[in-house]
DNA sequence: ATGCCCTATGATATAGGA
């Protein structure tokens, strides 16, 4: 089975990107963040007539998760439980869904803005929650494939910017962010590292500015955290920097993960 | 060449992204 993760970045603007990478790479399940559009807006028929299902959660401008899949969709859950709000309000920025025998989170953490605004520890008390649910779900899906993907906004390790000199004093990088992330191994979970197609490190995302592609200015920020039979299953993973190419793109690339179930 | 920011919004500027 082929499982992929991908924010988008406007689902409706992207369409056409997403409908030929679902072609080309034809991932039984996707995940997507970043829809940008309300749940009504989200794609289904365009990806129905491509043979997908989708389960969408969005609620306007900013946000919205999905999980697209053509090997069944069911036990659908919008929202972590008990999700940290944001001024108010649950976003939306989890959706979960079983596929084809393997349940899957596709998540989009808050970015955090600044290390001293309130989004910074929005995102963090975000971190805490996911692993509560991640340890939840370990223990009631006793030893069935499970993995929480999507995109993180946090850069596990110094080799996963292009300069971490570059990041002094910013979000991502922070040990307290890292260490929010570390919750989910010591829950169980096993990282699955994607192997890059060129240079030595997969990085996800490139800023639209500056060159930042072709540069290769860019940062490991979406990750792929599986169960241990999720993780033991997985025979290749990789992130398709192609996807990046040209223009009207994501500024995000797609992790593909392959697992032998 | 991978190439000099992009998204949605009651829009003609703004907030958010990372």
């Amino acid at each position: 089975m082929r499982i992929a993760t991908w924010n988008i970045n406007s689902v409706v603007n992207k369409l056409d990107k997403v409908e030929a990478w679902l072609t080309s790479a034809a991932p039984d399940v996707l995940c997507l963040q970043e829809t940008k559009c309300t749940t009504e807006a989200f794609p289904t028929e365009a990806l129905a007539a491509l043979g997908y299902e989708s389960a969408a959660h969005g609620d306007g401008r900013w946000n919205g998760v999905a999980i697209v899949s053509r090997v069944g969709l069911t036990d659908v859950v919008r929202d972590l439980p008990d999700q940290p709000e944001f001024e108010g309000k649950v976003e939306p920025r989890a959706i979960g869904a079983t596929c084809g025998g393997v349940r899957l989170w596709s998540l989009y953490i808050p970015n955090g803005r600044e290390p001293d605004h309130a989004h910074y520890t929005y995102k963090l008390a975000w971190l805490e929650q996911l692993a509560k649910l991640g340890a939840s779900e370990l223990s009631t899906l006793d030893g069935a494939p499970l993995a929480l993907l999507g995109d993180f906004n946090v850069a596990p390790t110094d080799i996963d910017v292009w300069d971490i000199s570059v990041f002094e004093n910013s979000t991502h990088v922070t040990p307290a962010e890292r260490a929010a992330v570390e919750l989910l191994p010591a829950a169980g979970f096993v990282e699955v590292a994607p192997r890059a197609l060129k240079y030595d490190v997969a990085f996800t995302f490139w800023d639209y500015r500056q060159l930042a592609f072709p540069k290769n200015r860019g940062m490991r920020i979406d990750l792929v955290f599986g169960s241990p039979s999720f993780a033991s299953a997985v025979t290749d993973s990789y992130v398709d920097r192609e996807a990046r190419k040209g223009k009207g793109t994501s500024d995000h690339a797609p992790i593909v993960v392959d697992i032998d179930v």
